[in-house]
DNA sequence: CGGGTTTTGACAGGTACTTGTCAAACTGCC
DNA sequence: GGCAGTTTGACAAGTACCTGTCAAAACCCG
């Protein structure tokens, strides 16, 4: 009979952890997305393709995301007139999803809302400690990922 | 214009891995819970009622979901055979939900593989960082929760 | 050039979660 | 006892993901 070890029970602790701070940061973008007329999925697809036109896989690729997700999400955006598609010379398949001016206007309003999030956020928690986390979060990832 | 202060910046990395990493999680879970006949939500509702009978509303609060999401899982587990209500005494409304038989060897075999698991990825992290990084996040729900 | 492999968007269908609404059952208080 | 307020499960509808399948376009290689 394997049962777990002392380690093994921290780490079971820890994916607790992981899922309820998961599902706060969801609620949390949404509360922050809202307002400017976004959902969290769509202002995170926005952010992304604000940096230049992407095509779907593109985007799903930066995102860790399946392309059927994404392409979910982009045709949401291009239907409420926050993002379209644009023809692309180099592979006619697919075509490059870009902001609309206004999506380019509700995302800024957003990252203006995430900013002072964030920096509040950020100053009432221990400094030292978010760089720690996020590292050993990110050796978990590669863990988990099969090396 | 806010933009985001260095703090911040970190904070806004640390969304992005505690994301990455739920996702790799959900992908383990339903690894572990799938040869023994259930996914990851079907398993962890399984779980917090094999302690002990629990309404629905109950489980919800344990495992911080709402009561409609812990509805559909309890329902999928009824109607595959692996758990059941039985009625409840002091709350006509609100019946019990207990694991079959069946249920709790799909249980056990689970958490069999489960341990397996935690203890081998235990085994690969830096032993340290583990709890640390648990504390942090607990903290950061707590925060993200107003206190 | 041509043919096999890979990549892509689209479509179908499923899971896990959410919010909103409702009526019935419980609870607290005067 | 009776009535206001709360809690509960059920129902409806929506979001955000997933896998599997397909055909067309792009890519690689002999």
């Amino acid at each position: 009979m394997t049962a777990l070890s002392d380690p093994g029970r921290e780490f079971t602790d820890l994916l607790a952890e992981v899922s309820r701070v998961h599902g706060l940061l969801l609620a949390a973008g949404d509360g922050l997305a809202g307002p400017a007329g976004l959902t969290g999925a769509r202002w995170q697809v926005l952010a992304v393709v604000d940096h230049g036109p992407r095509t779907i896989a593109d985007v799903a690729r930066a995102m860790g995301l399946t392309r059927q997700a994404v392409r979910q999400t982009a045709t949401g955006l291009v239907r409420a007139g926050l993002a379209e598609f644009r023809d692309n010379v180099r592979d006619r398949r697919a075509r490059l999803l870009a902001p609309t001016p206004r999506g380019r206007t509700a995302l800024r309003e957003v990252e203006l809302r995430q900013a002072e999030w964030a920096n509040d956020l950020a100053a009432r928690l221990p400094a030292t400690g978010l760089r720690a986390v996020t590292g050993t979060l990110r050796h978990l990832g590669e863990v988990l990922q099969g090396r």
